[in-house]
DNA sequence: GTCTATAGGCGGATAGAC
DNA sequence: GTCTATCCGCCTATAGAC
């Protein structure tokens, strides 16, 4: 029965105790809502259904709760929502393509946290680098080399830069459903996602 | 001297003496550096140099500052930023699209305050978003149509549709823009720019 | 018009009971 | 471990002197 909870293993911050998921799950609900300096502790409480006290008992403060919290987001709920599913990996670059850049923008519809997601992300990056960094690595880089990976097993593209053009048929993609969606542009900069999606294809495969 | 001073044509919000731009100008260093929310009036005054209720004495409370200063900065100095100083309209199409996306590129070392200013937009865009679509207004869409035109007036480019194929490179650059500076993601996924613009203006150009 | 001073409330964080 | 109650500072906004 010695050292029956070694509290190494399990610092204050990543406690699994049904009150710890509650407190990240309301912290989730208010900190994507409002932003960092727009949340109180207090709201993350009720929200948690806990006494302030509690969250301060798990995590050691604001800054404490708000870093594990899009840490966990990073790794965990939103990392794999730009990775295609194993029934996409279709060998036809056309459908390919139309596949992940379908599952991209549909973000904005089926996962409706992810939009506050990326608005907190950018706009915290200036005071939070570490936090826009974990999104960097973890989401922009696993795409990029997915289908960096995947146009380089292509040979019959012929691409002069694989790399290079990941990145641009991705970066075309997230501009359109930053402009489109998260600014609110449909009805300014209307334009079907279709006609993007099919121009970009025929741009990258000649 | 009667009606001396009208106030209809001059609103308090846009009244034009120098505590006003001071204020504005306190309001810009202090709400690009930490969002709205982080913002207080008490840091905006010190910043102007004037006191508090000077500064509600200008403009209605918080949020009607934000705003118009928010519009100010959308319609004046940053509207022109994508656009192309008249030395620029090249008739050579990769001559003309290199310079473009160098000068989106440049903004975040030749205005310093332009990488806040989109934090800002983005991240303010799910509560203010009459704010996000001016920008899409004026910037976005400015240079959309901007390129859109240069595009559709070379006809040896025969290009199926110049207006997706403007949002695209407008949307490459940007994401660009955004993930390696606004981001910090220089040393997580490296890319000279000049490989990235290369690929852009031959996928482009076929 | 602009200031000083202050009202009134909400913020983060903690003490101490249980 | 979790709660209630509280500290104290900073917040937005305004009253009133000049």
């Amino acid at each position: 029965m010695i050292q029956r909870k070694i509290s190494l293993k399990e610092p204050r911050q990543l406690s699994s105790g049904k009150k710890a998921e509650a407190i990240l799950a309301g912290g989730m609900q208010e900190f994507l809502a409002h932003g960092y300096a727009g949340t109180s502790m207090d709201r993350v409480a009720t929200a948690a259904g806990v006494s302030k006290a509690t969250v301060y008992s798990h995590f050691q403060d604001k800054e404490g709760l708000f870093t594990a919290l899009i840490e966990q987001l990073v790794q965990g709920k939103f990392r794999l929502l730009f990775e295609p599913s194993s029934e996409n990996l279709q060998p036809e670059p056309r459908i390919f393509l139309r596949g992940l850049a379908d599952r991209i923008l549909d973000l904005g519809a089926n996962e409706p946290q992810f939009l506050n997601f990326m608005r907190v992300i950018i706009g915290e990056s200036g005071r939070f680098p570490q936090l826009a960094q974990a999104f960097v690595q973890n989401i922009e880089r696993t795409s990029f080399r997915m289908l960096h990976q995947y146009l380089a097993s292509c040979p019959q593209l012929k691409l002069a830069d694989p790399e290079a053009t990941a990145r641009i048929f991705i970066g075309a993609i997230v501009h359109f459903l930053i402009v489109q969606e998260m600014l609110h542009g449909k009805d300014i900069v209307p334009m079907e996602r279709d006609r993007l999606i099919n121009n970009l294809i025929e741009s990258i495969l000649r």
